[in-house]
DNA sequence: GTTGACCTTACCCTAAGGGCAAGCTTTAGC
DNA sequence: GCTAAAGCTTGCCCTTAGGGTAAGGTCAAC
């Protein structure tokens, strides 16, 4: 028989199964991205399994990089039955451009600091490559 | 003959010629990088040479994805001229480590979305292999 | 003398939470 | 039943590197 019991967890047991931080939880609920939880008597918040299934889904895009508001519109159109994969992708997309565009800026800094530190010679002496470069 | 008189520029000049701006320059004087400018008898900060060519190592420092708390270290560095070449150096491959660091994780977020996004139709059905892979 | 450009400080805003404090609730042990 | 520990709540301040705006003083040109 399959688990048809829905089992509510609070924050801490959420974020255990998460692997999310409760303050992460929190701040998610207050950006909007999740609907206010349901609370006990006492107040804690409680979460079931969809709301679990969210909170990993949130995880998985934070991991890809993605702000809090483009997984906003990510959650609304995984939420929309009547959605276009192409507005998913599209989204997709623009966020692999801006990460591309940040690689490249990294790489950009890489490649002169490289530059500077490979013509320091690194010794005992107060002449540095690294300082003259960074005067020009 | 060299130009001897010490010209004294207001912050709007200072920015102009460093190409920072004025907000950047009151805060990296208040963030301790610089010391206290002088002022005019009206409060008017003012900026000799020197202090110029100090806005210039910032942003050159800056460009190359120094913090300002790294940035305080090497103008230690550079004012001081009982320095090794090895401390800067040090200072340098330790950031060169760090911007090493984000440009692999990035490279593993681009990958990875790449892949979601290379497995999407991008079309009118709703069914997205991006979502999908966000769901796991 | 007045207008416009320039300067000052002070305050709020950003992203995505972390950390801490004060206080309530639940659970476990005795 | 009592108590201590653990868990939960909200609220506040902190982080980076400035941007934006407001209210007000100053300087130069006309």
């Amino acid at each position: 028989m399959a688990n048809l019991v829905n089992t509510l967890v609070t924050i801490g047991q959420a974020a255990k199964q998460t692997g999310l931080s409760a303050k992460m939880i929190r701040y998610y609920e207050e950006a909007g991205l999740l609907l206010k939880a349901n609370r006990t008597d006492a107040g804690y918040r409680l979460y079931n399994n969809q709301q679990l299934q969210q909170l990993g889904f949130i995880k998985q895009a934070r991991a890809l990089g993605f702000s809090i508001v483009q997984i906003s519109s990510l959650l609304g159109l995984w939420r929309d039955p009547n959605r276009s994969s192409r507005e998913v992708k599209q989204l997709a997309e623009l966020h692999l451009d801006e990460i591309k565009q940040k690689v490249a800026e990294l790489q950009q800094m890489q490649s002169l600091l490289q530059q500077l530190a490979d013509s320091c010679c690194g010794d005992d002496q107060p002449q540095c490559a690294i300082l003259d470069g960074l005067q020009k």
